[in-house]
DNA sequence: CGTCTATTTGAATGTACTCAAAAGCGGTGG
DNA sequence: CCACCGCTTTTGAGTACATTCAAATAGACG
């Protein structure tokens, strides 16, 4: 467990044995069981997630109570109402297991506190947030410019292991559009 | 024009008089003629742009030569084709001057080098990010959510500065949709 | 087997798009 | 100072596509 969340640190920075595990001590490990909810509007949100195994989902519940999904999150993947958790603001978002999983949280203040005793930490919460930054854009980009079906198609390309695993109600929200449209358009695409 | 981005970066970290020093004689003026072409498809970036006065804007035109702007930029805003800044990669978009503007320029090794010998700077660079990231997923909520009239009304509502000095064209390109729709839109918000 | 949820289908509606053209506006040069 | 040119905005009519609402079917799970 603690195996794969080194692996992904080190793949963007170096780390000595003891950096490893003064970082490691910080980790806490939660369990959400399918349907549990880890963040819910109102909170505090203190902690940013890594999820060890599992699905899970972002999502925000408009007025008419439509569920729009700004986030997945499976193996090796960070989760959280990350406006609320930067700024330090009550969440508006919706964190929900999808599956039975285990992650490893990590606390502001202690990752705040780790930024000055170790720099490199910073680079590497740098580096993450720019990589999420850029996969932002990309998103952004694709719903400026593609089809509803162009973008169902690119999802599946881009994350198989979630269109596997969640439902198409599911991404149907996560595209922006109506699960009965989905549903057409992969009739369509099954025709061809 | 120093002073500008000074009192940028000291809003979010704390910095001495000689940093101050070093990190100015590290940025470059840049000025560019309206309709100037700062990056364009296939440039190597090497460098982002700090807005000291004028505005900017960053698009993708795709096959069918449709315009799609992901940002625009004016005073104490930060621009560059950043997925290609980031990762060293070759550019995908076209940076264009929409009013003759004056930036500061900053280059990714120089930064690089700058973070190992004051952090400080990585943190400043963290959080600016950290806030482009939040601000990229609030947008991608409205496109999920809000109708194409709430979402002009928005943008008129978190940008005045910007809806005053570009085209409703180019705000039609950022927002998705075609300019004879925002024309239409526009209209019936006049007329209630 | 029965229940709950997800997916599909149909028909009617609505919203944005396309294409084409006119009107408005700003700047330039005669 | 006016006439013209290019670009932006508006308008119209027809079309395409996603939505709504309702209902049927299919699947998953206990």
């Amino acid at each position: 467990m603690i195996n794969s969340i080194v692996n992904h640190v080190t793949k963007h920075i170096e780390l000595s044995e003891s950096e490893i595990e003064e970082f490691c001590g910080l980790l806490e490990e939660v369990t959400a069981q399918k349907k549990t909810l880890l963040i819910q509007p109102n909170d505090i949100v203190t902690k940013e997630y890594y999820v060890v195994n599992g699905c899970l989902k972002a999502y925000y519940l408009d007025e008419s109570g439509n569920k729009h999904i700004l986030q997945f999150a499976i193996e090796d993947w960070w989760i959280s109402d990350f406006e609320a958790f930067f700024k330090g603001e009550p969440a508006n978002l919706y964190i929900e297991a999808i599956e039975d999983s285990v992650l490893l949280s990590i606390n502001k203040n202690v990752l705040d506190e780790l930024y000055l005793r170790i720099p490199k930490f910073e680079r590497f919460f740098r580096l993450k947030t720019e990589g999420a930054f850029v996969s932002l854009r990309a998103r952004i980009l694709d719903s400026l410019q593609k089809t509803n079906k162009e973008r169902y198609l690119k999802f599946c390309e881009l994350y198989p292991q979630i269109e596997k695993r969640v439902t198409n109600y599911h991404i149907a929200n996560y595209l922006g559009i109506k699960p009965e449209s989905l549903s057409r358009i992969r009739k369509e695409i099954n025709r061809s």
